[in-house]
DNA sequence: GAAGCGTGGTC
DNA sequence: TGACCAAGCTT
């Protein structure tokens, strides 16, 4: 199959074999047309929102999906609307506010978090990666988005969506391999536009693009902008050829068994005690050794008088939390 | 680098 | 219907 001459006069000059690969295959320009009529209307991509705001839509949005994020975001936005606010409240309503979103801990990190922004920013969330980077719950993916969606920083963005992109647009690959996020980086630092705030829309567009057309299990490929550069159509969509992903179960694991124990706590206000824990599941090792595992990381919290609180749980008629 | 960490929707 | 998937982070 050979691809059509190039209409646009406004393609890049490559410099060099690999640039030229890589510029060939995901064109910004066709990329930003595409988003301009496309993109999904989400609130926390709106002008004036907060880099609060923004950083609170990128935790929650970690491993969820935005239809289930939305509810949570916009109610987390009406209570805690900047993160002094947050941090004032108790790292209990966080969790408890997080409902069933699911991963618990980011609830717990993202209240550490805000604790951090006050004492060590000043109340303001920080526009450098490397102090993004610095706090709980922020890795390479958050704090780069937060950087460029918040403050409109030149930085590459990278995500599941942006790198299963990469993987079929330029490298013709079904699947992205693992662990390529800082190799990702580098090769969407090449093609990011010069100017900042056009350098984050191009990010943000990549993403929308992997989470509209080019998804996972059924990618929409007459839909797509960049259909007539992609190496992976080009090299007729070949099957992934690597090993495949291990699947996570669920049922029966400490996993479930944690968010049983957790749902109990996150319904009441009131302390519990190890017997109204009993019916959440019925091996009772399994229940210890995820209560254990609870307590541990700091999402539950024991009373001296043995009772079970939410982690940081406010109780004033209640004994004092032990430390664990 | 692999494993652990929630929850619910989809095909 | 069960495997896969959804804007990752931490250890």
């Amino acid at each position: 199959m050979i691809s059509p001459p190039l209409a646009t006069p406004t393609r890049q000059v490559p410099t060099t074999a690999t640039q030229y690969a890589d510029i060939g295959a995901l064109q910004p320009q066709r990329v930003l047309d595409w988003y301009a009529g496309a993109a999904r209307d989400l609130p926390w991509r709106h002008s004036g929102v907060s880099a609060w705001a923004v950083m609170v839509s990128e935790v929650m949005l970690q491993q969820t999906p935005v239809v289930r994020v939305l509810p949570m975001w916009t109610a987390w936005m009406a209570r805690w609307p900047s993160p002094a606010a947050l941090a004032d409240d108790s790292p209990a309503e966080a969790v408890r506010a997080w409902g069933k979103l699911g991963y618990p801990r980011r609830a717990m990190r993202l209240h550490a978090a805000a604790q951090q922004v006050v004492t060590r920013f000043a109340g303001n969330v920080p526009s450098a990666v490397e102090d993004l980077e610095s706090l709980p719950g922020i890795g390479a993916y958050t704090a780069r988005a937060v950087a460029a969606f918040a403050f409109s920083a030149r930085t590459p963005v990278v995500d599941t969506n942006v790198g299963r992109v990469l993987a079929r647009a330029v490298h013709g690959r079904a699947q992205a391999g693992p662990s390529v996020a800082a190799a990702d980086r580098a090769k969407m630092e090449l093609l990011l536009p010069a100017e900042p705030a056009r350098a984050a829309v191009f990010s943000v567009a990549v993403m929308e693009l992997g989470a509209l057309v080019c998804t996972a299990a059924a990618p929409d490929c007459p839909a797509c902008p960049i259909r007539p550069d992609c190496a992976w159509q080009l090299a007729g969509a070949p099957a992934h050829a690597g090993p495949r992903r291990r699947s996570q179960r669920f049922e029966g694991t400490d996993r479930q068994v944690r968010g049983l124990l957790l749902d109990v706590l996150r319904t009441t206000s009131e302390p519990v005690s190890i017997g109204d824990l009993d019916g959440a599941w019925a091996d009772g090792a399994q229940r210890n050794r995820a209560l254990d595992s609870l307590l541990l990381d700091g999402l539950v919290g024991q009373l001296t008088d043995g009772r079970f609180v939410l982690a940081g749980e406010r109780t004033d008629t209640s004994p004092a939390i032990m430390e664990l």
